[in-house]
DNA sequence: CTGAAAGCGCTTACAG
DNA sequence: CTGAAAGCGCTTACAG
C-alpha cells in the first residue's frame, strides 16, 4: 500500500534535482530547461505526486478556495448559481466552500474568520440581509476587496455586485400585462428591507405610474419570496372588492403559491386573473398553468461573479472598478397571463 | 490597520508563555494550570488571535473539511441535504466543500486528489452513477473508510450508505393506491442503472404482485427522475388503450411533469388518473393539485451522513460497521390521488 | 538555469 | 504543568 502520498522531496530525488527546481517546474515551467522539465514530469508520474495544498497555502498565504455564502442552503433558487460559480472556479484549481448565514450564526462562527484563519481567498455573498454589524466588519477588513455580492447586495456599501436587471425586468413585466389589456395590476412584493424587493417594488410603482395606471395602496401586497407568502397574498387578493385583473409577483415562488391558493378557492388562472413571476425557475414551465416569468440567467450570474472575484484575487492591489455587472433578463411568456377579457 | 493576523507567537509573547503552552491551552485546556488558562485566554482576546488552518492542517494532516459530491449542482433535490450536512459540520469547526461530478470530470480533476492533496478529510457522495473506474480507485484508497454515500449508492461496494426506506416507501405508495380502490397501477421509473430506480421498480413489481394486481409490461414506463421525462411518460400513458387508473412515479419531478403534460391534453388529476411521487419536495404541496408523495427527510439524511462521517474521521482505525443508516419515509396524502370512481 | 536555506504557523513527542 | 526543538511540505528570495 503506497499509503503515504509522495512529496516534492520524493520527486526531487527521483528526478535528481533539488526541490526548488521541482517546485519551479511545476508552477512556472518556462523558467527551467527542457531536459529538467522532462525529467521532472517523468518523476512526477513515477511517484504519482500531488501537491499538498495545506503546505502550499501555508507558504503562499493563499487558500485556493472561495467561500460562497447563502442565506439558506435549502432554497433551490441558488443551485444554478452555485453551478455557475463552480464552473468557473473548478478549472482554475479553486475549491468552493459553502456556508449559510443561518449556520454561521448558529455555530457562533465569524464570517471574517474564513479570511483570518486562511480558509478562503475571497467571498461571494448571496445574502443581502446580512447583519449590518457584520457588513461593517467585512468592509473594514483588509480583504474587503476580495468580497463581492451576487443577486442581492447591501445598499451604501462599496462591494461590487453581479445582479440581474431588476428594474428593467419589472418594466418588461408591467408592460407585458399592459399590452395584454390589463389596467388594474397588483404587485406582491419580496420581504421588507430586501434590496430586490425594494428595486422591483419601486420600479413597479414608477412603471404603472408612467403608464397612467390606477394603483390603489391595497394592490401592493407585502410578501417575502416564499410559496407561503404567495398563498397569503392570494387571500388578500380574493378579499379585495375591486380586484386587479393581473398580478406581478416579485418571485416565482410567490406566484406559484399565489396560483395554488387561488385554485383552492376555485379561481382560474388566467381566466380570473393573470399571474406572473420573476426568476423563471425550472418549475415555472411545468406548473399548471405554465407561469409567465422574467428569466434571470442564474448560471451566468454565478459565472460572472466567480470571474470577477478571481480577477480580484489574482491582482489584489490593482484598481478595480466597483461597478460589478448586470446580467440581462428576458420575458418568458406562458399561459398564466392572457389577454384581458372584455369586462363582464 | 492590524492588517496581518496575529499568530501563536504573538499570543505566547503577550501571555508570557511558550507557543507550546498556548497551543495546548487552546486544544486541550484541561492539561494546563488554571492561571495559564486565564492568561492565555486574555492574550488571545487581546491579540484577536485566529488559528491559521493551513498551518494546523499541514502539521496535523487534517484538512478539517469534508467534500460533498453531487451529481449536479443545479438539482434542487439536494439543497436540504446540504443544509443537514452543514448543520452537523459547522459547529464542529468543519467546512463543507462542494463539487459536482460533472464539474470534476470537466476540469480533469481527480476525486481522490481531494484526499491526496490534503483538501478534505472525508467525502459524502450523493451520486450513485459514478464511473466504476473512479469507484474502484476510491475503494482502494487508504482513505476509503472516510467515504460514505447518501441517498444513492453503488451496489457491490462496501461503503456505508445513509438512505431512505426505498422499498418500504414504494410499498406504502402502492398500498395507498390500492386502498383507494385502484387495481391497475402504472409506474414511471427513474433512470436506467440507478440504484434508486432499481429498488423502487423492483419493490413496485413485488408489491403489485403480492396484491395480485395485473401488471402489463407497458405499465412500467422508463423515466429518469426529471420533469421532462414525466411529460414523456404522460404521453405514453395517454397512448395506452387500457390505461391504468393510478400512476406511481419514482420522483416528484416525474410526477409534476406527468401532471403538467396531462393537463395540456385535458386530462384531470385525480379524476382521470391518480398520480403520486416520491421525495415530497417543497413544491409538491403547492402544485395544482397538491401532489401525494412519499416523504424523505432530506435534512435528516444529511445530518445522519455527516454524523457518521465525522465518527469515522475521528476514529479512522476503529472498526466501524458498514451498515449505514436507513431513514424512515412517510406517506403524505394529498389531492392528486383519490378514490377510484366506479367504472364508467 | 539551478541549489541551499530560510520560513510560512502550527503541534507534539521529549525532557524536565 | 511547561518549554525547547523538530518538522509537517511547500515556495522563494538569494547567490551562483
Amino acid at each position: 500500500m503506497g499509503s503515504k502520498s509522495s512529496t516534492l522531496q520524493d520527486v526531487a530525488r527521483v528526478a535528481g534535482v533539488s526541490t526548488a527546481t521541482v517546485s519551479r517546474t511545476l508552477s512556472n515551467p518556462d523558467v527551467v530547461s527542457e531536459s529538467t522539465r522532462i525529467r521532472v514530469a517523468q518523476a512526477v508520474k513515477e511517484t504519482d505526486y500531488r501537491i499538498n495544498r495545506a503546505a502550499r497555502s501555508l507558504r503562499t498565504q493563499r487558500a485556493h478556495s472561495v467561500l460562497v455564502l447563502l442565506p439558506n442552503l435549502a432554497n433551490p433558487f441558488f443551485s444554478s448559481i452555485l453551478e455557475g460559480i463552480s464552473r468557473h472556479l473548478s478549472p482554475k484549481g479553486y475549491s468552493m466552500l459553502i456556508a449559510s448565514t443561518n449556520q454561521v450564526q448558529a455555530s457562533g462562527e465569524r464570517l471574517i474568520d474564513y479570511f483570518e484563519d486562511a480558509r478562503a481567498d475571497g467571498m461571494i455573498i448571496l445574502d443581502g440581509s446580512l447583519d449590518s454589524h457584520l457588513v461593517e466588519i467585512l468592509e473594514n477588513a483588509p480583504q474587503s476587496n476580495r468580497i463581492i455580492f451576487a443577486c442581492e447586495w447591501i445598499d451604501n456599501t462599496s462591494f461590487p455586485v453581479v445582479r440581474c436587471e431588476n428594474k428593467q425586468g419589472t418594466r418588461i413585466a408591467v408592460n407585458h400585462l399592459y399590452d395584454l389589456g390589463h389596467r388594474k395590476i397588483a404587485h406582491v412584493t419580496g420581504p421588507d428591507g430586501n434590496v430586490l424587493s425594494h428595486r422591483r417594488k419601486s420600479a413597479f410603482i414608477e412603471e404603472t405610474s408612467a403608464l397612467n395606471l390606477d394603483l390603489k395602496p391595497e394592490w401592493v401586497i407585502d410578501g417575502d419570496f416564499s410559496l407561503a407568502a404567495g398563498c397569503q397574498a392570494a387571500q388578500r387578493w380574493i378579499a379585495l372588492t375591486d380586484r386587479p385583473t393581473a398580478v406581478f409577483c416579485a418571485s416565482d415562488q410567490l406566484a406559484l403559491g399565489f396560483m395554488a391558493e387561488l385554485s383552492r378557492h376555485n379561481f382560474t388562472v388566467p381566466d380570473d386573473v393573470s399571474v406572473m413571476g420573476f426568476d423563471d425557475l425550472d418549475l415555472a414551465e411545468q406548473y399548471i398553468p405554465p407561469l409567465t416569468s422574467i428569466k434571470q440567467d442564474r448560471l451566468m450570474i454565478g459565472e460572472a461573479a466567480a470571474k470577477m472575484l478571481m480577477e480580484r484575487i489574482a491582482a489584489p492591489h490593482a484598481k478595480h472598478s466597483n461597478d460589478g455587472a448586470v446580467i440581462p433578463v428576458s420575458l418568458i411568456a406562458r399561459a398564466s397571463t392572457a389577454q384581458l377579457r372584455s369586462a363582464a
